[in-house]
DNA sequence: CTGCTTGCAAACTGTTTGCATGATC
DNA sequence: GATCATGCAAACAGTTTGCAAGCAG
């Protein structure tokens, strides 16, 4: 399940560094989108500019993709992941993601529909709230 | 079409006092989610801390909604207003608020069954993202 | 008059920029 | 060896805190 991200790099046209790819490897064992400042705080051996400096880059080029899901700051993923969206228990925060989407262009064309001053709509993010099993005990 | 905005303040306990009005009744005029530094620029006359401190005490007491769609802030609006979703512009960033959301249970049941880790969930928010009429020209 | 609210200044945190060093291609 | 990426330090912006003065109840 280890991934070429030396390839993904390359292909982006960005040279393959350690940084980066300590970044990458970091991501993709993650299971949750996680924030800046608890990048570089696993990251050890790299700085805080550079963390900025990748995410910005990797941004760029939609190696990475950014999801708000509501309490001030970005929280960053993969961007190769499978549409997906995520569930946030109220109480302790804990985010999980879930991939039933099944009908995304029915919901698009509805809210095309209801949005006037739109001509077309090509993505959505949903954020669900709610109580995890340990929370709601 | 003006609200009494006095007595939501007492409602919740709170003083009645010029900034809070000047804030709420700026709120009430706008027709989209505002971020702080935008409501600071408008509301001359009162001072950055205050602004800081009154959008805390209103969040606490569920006068005042934030939402993030998706741009590094969060932007507020009152939250006595109907349950909404907003259609973002990915060119220009315009905002429209949609109000289509029939069959929210069956989100959520859907959602639900699909979150292994989940006992409820309450509420969701969602963002959609697409053109709107004067960039899609 | 009492306590909540405000405004200013200062502290703080998180983010960005400039520049020299080091690594990749 | 040329260019891109990194790391440090310094600048910057946004946010929070402490405290004295002002105002609502």
């Amino acid at each position: 399940m280890s991934r070429d991200f030396s390839s993904l790099l390359r292909d982006a046209e960005l040279r393959v560094t350690k940084p980066r790819l300590a970044l990458l490897a970091f991501l993709a064992v993650q299971e949750r989108p996680v924030g800046l400042q608890t990048i570089a705080k696993h990251l050890r051996g790299t700085n805080l500019t550079t963390v900025y400096r990748m995410i910005e880059t990797f941004l760029e080029v939609g190696i990475l993709r950014g999801c708000d899901v509501g309490h001030g700051h970005m929280d960053y993923e993969l961007a190769d992941l499978p549409h997906h969206h995520h569930v946030i228990c109220s109480s302790c925060g804990l985010i999980e993601e879930v991939h039933d989407c099944s009908d995304d262009s029915a919901l698009h064309s509805r809210t095309l529909r209801a949005a006037k001053k739109f001509a077309r709509i090509h993505d959505h993010q949903s954020t669900f709230y709610g109580l995890c099993v340990s929370c709601a005990k």
